[in-house]
Parts: structure tokens; C-alpha cells; sequence
DNA sequence: TGGGTTGGTTGACACTGTCAAGACTCGTAA
DNA sequence: TTACGAGTCTTGACAGTGTCAACCAACCCA
């Protein structure tokens, strides 16, 4: 049970400074300091330091997974513009996590199956719905470009966010709900009607 | 000159270096002694590690804008796909570049002042794009969601193609120039008419 | 009772960014 | 010619880092 906690305080701790400081300059051993216990303690629970970045990222994918099925459960009739909103309120609300998930230098997908089984979950809610979207008749290759680009979408919007330099240049940001409605409008890719349901 | 020679080692070693495995492993050390000079060299030339970031991407903005306003200037009746194609191959191109140019924990726009206007610099491009798509009865609302929309998706396209999770999830691409296409195609962003000619 | 697993410790290593001080090479002024 | 000062590079040191190795203290189960 102490270990458990141990492995949580790690993580948590980790999470706050990388959202706060960026994940470069996250120190292994500061994080075990901070947690009252030695160096070398985390050892026991990450195999090395990329090993709490996998964690991080696993964790994150899942929650995100969720937070997106959530917010196209709640909004059937507008799902493509659900789904932006859910992927950059949860990059804003978890950015800690957000900066690690799709950093492979930090948490390879070729290196860690649970890692690659979680993300690829998460991607499978984007296709899912771009086939509902584009209909049984849609190309391989429509679906592919389509959700490339929903998915280009949502993913710049979320990093030009969190990193600040939207902000920096078009000025600052009253409402931040009211700006990504106002890029879904833009963008031509939400407003859409299903062709199909499933399931 | 030998000095000026040295400086210019070491950033297209250290852009080299990004390139191929990411910023963060980076080392000034290593950096410096593969130019085959002391490990205290590069400090005659770079104030400290964050002056190599910054100056990398100083350089990068200027290739950087350079690039779309070329672009632009040879695809004047396709505007917004020819920025987006430019802003992306350049990233593919120059990922050394780029994974600086947008990582504010690395270079802070807000500390250098070069850095701030070469970077205003390439935001005005898309600015004035934005602005001539538009027309000039669009409001100020307007234009910034519209730059917003264009510059997500070009950046999201940007960084999921060199980061690699693209090509994890939808499959090997055979050519990235149709890809790009696709997704512009897909999005409402691209295939514009100008509402006026500016200059 | 006793051995093995689990979770923790201390100590060491090479490597990092950075500070401090010295050395070499110049062009220019005395 | 000599002296000097700026610019460039070197060597040496320091604290902090990730990681390896060995040791210690519980605990569970045969």
C-alpha cells in the first residue's frame, strides 16, 4: 500500500511540474526528494526515467479516451464539434499529461504495448465517428484524409494553446469555449450530419 | 572567421542533432567537442544553452516566412493550400527548425526580442492572408478564428507528421503531398476566393 | 523457522551546464 | 618596435543529473 501511494505521489508530482515547467526539465530525483524518500526509491516502480513518462502517457490516453466518448455521448447531434471541444478542453485541463502523450522522444508507442494499445483506443473514437460521418459508401482514403485532418485540427489548436503562442499573436483569449466554436465554424469540418448510425 | 565558422558549426550540428533525436538529449558538450574544440567554446558565441534554442530559431522563423511568402507569390490563386503545403513541407523539411520554433520551455519569445519579431513576422503572413480571403468587411472576430482555424490545422498537421503518431495510426503514407491535399480538401479552409487584392 | 519477494537505503560513476581564471592571437596606438 | 586590449579558446572546478550496484528491513508463505 505505501508503495502504491509511493508510485501515485510520483506521478502526481511529476504531472504538476511538467505542466507547469515543461516535461525537459523534470528531475527524477527532485520528484523523489519531494516526496520525502530517497533517490533511488522510484527505481522500484519506473523502470527508468522514460519509465514514468509511459506511465504518464498511459494514464492520460485513458482519460482522454473517456473524456471524448463522454462528450459525444452528451452531444449526439453535434458530435464533430463535440469531439474538438473535448480533445483541446482536455490538452488545457491536462496539460501535463497533454505534453507527454504525444512526445515519442519521451514515451515511445514502439516501446511499450500498453502504451500503443491505450493511444491507439483513443484514435479508434476518431475513426469511428469520421465513418459515421462519411457514410458506409466513404473511401479508405476519404476516412483517412478526413480524420487527419479533424484530428490536425484539434491537435494544433490544443499545442498553439497550451504552449501560448496563439495567444501571443491574435491577442488574448476572453472565452476560450467561444474561440474553438469559432475555429469548428471556420474550419468547415464540424456542422455535420450523420449518414449512418452504429451500433 | 574561424569564430564565425565555429558558430555556424555548432548550430547546424546542434540542428542536426534535434532533427534527428529531439531537442531535450541535446548537449552543449558534446555539441561542442564533435566540432573538435573545447567544451567551453561555444559560450564565446551562445550566452548559454538557451541562446543556441533561440538563435536556431531566430533562423528557422526566417526560412520559415521566406518559404510561405514564396509559396504564396508562385500559387496566387490557391492562397490558403499553398501556405498550408509550405507550412507543412517546411516542417518535414526543417524538423530541426521546428521543433524549437514552437517550444516556448526551449525559446522564449518573451525574452528575446529578435526572436518576438522575426516570429510576429511570420504571423503577419497569415494575417494578411486571412485578412484578403475575408474581405475587408470581415470583423476582427472573424479574421482571428479564421487565422486560428488555418494555423491549427496546418501546425496539428505539422507536428503529428514529424512526430510520427500520423503515420502510427492511419498507416504508412505513400506521398505526403496528396495527403496534405486531402486534408485540405477536407477542411473548408482551403480552395478560397480572394475578396480583394491587397497592394 | 527460514528463504524469497518487495520496497527502501546509501554510495559510487560518468555526464551535464555553468562559473572562474588563464592563455593565445590579433589589430591598433604609443 | 613595443604595449595593450579585445576577441577567442582552453583548462579546471562545482553542483546536479540518471543510473548501476550492493545492502537492509520488513513481510508472506511453505
Amino acid at each position: 500500500m505505501a508503495s502504491e501511494t509511493l508510485r501515485e505521489t510520483v506521478l502526481k508530482a511529476a504531472v504538476d511540474y511538467i505542466a507547469e515547467n515543461g516535461a525537459d526539465g523534470l528531475s527524477f530525483r527532485q520528484v523523489a526528494i519531494a516526496a520525502g524518500v530517497s533517490h533511488q526509491a522510484p527505481y522500484h516502480h519506473f523502470s527508468d526515467r522514460k519509465g514514468i513518462f509511459e506511465a504518464i502517457a498511459i494514464e492520460g490516453f485513458e482519460i482522454f479516451t473517456d473524456a471524448m466518448i463522454g462528450a459525444l455521448d452528451a452531444r449526439p447531434n453535434d458530435p464533430a464539434s463535440a469531439l474538438l471541444e473535448a480533445y483541446v478542453e482536455f490538452a488545457v485541463g491536462h496539460r501535463g499529461h497533454f505534453r507527454v502523450m504525444f512526445r515519442p522522444d519521451l514515451c515511445s508507442v514502439s516501446d511499450n504495448p500498453e502504451l500503443a494499445r491505450v493511444s491507439g483506443r483513443s484514435f479508434e473514437v476518431l475513426v469511428d465517428l469520421v465513418r459515421e460521418i462519411l457514410g458506409p459508401k466513404a473511401s479508405v482514403a476519404d476516412i483517412r484524409a478526413r480524420a487527419a485532418a479533424m484530428w490536425s485540427l484539434a491537435h494544433g489548436l490544443s499545442v498553439l494553446l497550451i504552449d501560448g503562442p496563439l495567444e501571443n499573436e491574435i491577442g488574448p483569449i476572453k472565452s476560450r469555449r467561444a474561440l474553438i466554436r469559432a475555429v469548428a465554424e471556420h474550419s468547415g469540418l464540424t456542422n455535420v450530419t450523420m449518414k449512418r448510425s452504429t451500433k
